[in-house]
DNA sequence: TTTTATAACTTGACTAGTCAACTGATAGTT
DNA sequence: AACTATCAGTTGACTAGTCAAGTTATAAAA
């Protein structure tokens, strides 16, 4: 019974780099009153603004019932608002969202960026990103079809 | 306010490859009647056996108190015994916990290749892995270090 | 040999998510 | 208009973790 392909090999890097990195992270944006979670979701719906829950959802990965209660969170920290709108809910940064963002982001980048700045060149980083994005794109795709 | 630099994308891609993957392995340990987790703790309590929760804490990533929750589950499952020795707890695997590793191993490793296998050649996954090394290994010095 | 210190583990209170059943809004059918 | 279907979002019950205060086992000192 052998345990190292070295695919196993990479999984188990990333799971333990992700997880670590991830916690260093919370601990980072305490300042903010944010998780990463809620600093991910935040950052989505500025770029994508209006959007409904659904979208989001798909988004940041989590399910329907999660991405419900992450926006009760934020809703209730006055960072966004939803608003009924046809059949769905459309969500909107408020100004205070957008100041702990303005505030927040410059900071939580070069946080995130200075787990690879530090250790890759340039071309690394290029190509570690490039490989991971292929990675996750098919990794999509093995997605049972959701029809 | 400009919102990727190349680390913050490699951030994101590596966030939701191993959340969604993550979520895609505990749908296929479910039927061994195991979560990603476990299976990884139990991963390394067979590889590193007898050992202490504090130092099977550490390989896992998670708190003392996480582990000692974890442990209390596998347990009562049959998995694993933990026995007070000396000062600390050793934990090993009963014969059932390494029945369930022996059927569910080749098949949850084989699931972890995969993800790579099928769209990365043997050297970019190998660069892949020898990037990502680098950089875990350089996070973990970023800990405030610990005493 | 009682007191004090300390390391390893546990536990109560809490958080952020999952799943699946339910509710509310709109649309299409009879 | 009333009935049915369907899609978006919510919610109750649950899970797996965090944190920090509390236990327990051993060692060291008075």
């Amino acid at each position: 019974m052998q345990n190292n392909t070295i695919g196993s090999l990479i999984w188990l890097r990333l799971m333990r780099f992700t997880n670590q990195s991830n916690q260093m992270s919370n601990a980072f944006l305490k300042r903010f009153g944010l998780t990463t979670a809620q600093f991910d979701a935040l950052m989505q719906i500025r770029a994508y603004q209006p959007l409904t829950q659904m979208e989001l959802a798909e988004k940041v990965t989590v399910t329907q019932g999660g991405i419900s209660r992450m926006l009760e969170r934020l809703e209730k920290e006055g960072y966004i608002v939803r608003k009924q709108d046809w059949k769905t809910k459309t969500i909107r940064l408020t100004e205070r969202g957008e100041a702990v963002l303005e505030l927040a982001m410059p900071e939580q980048l070069a946080f995130q960026t200075s787990f690879f700045e530090e250790v890759l060149s340039k071309e690394e980083q290029q190509t570690l990103y490039t490989l991971m994005t292929r990675v996750h794109k098919h990794s999509q795709k093995k997605e049972l079809p959701h029809e």
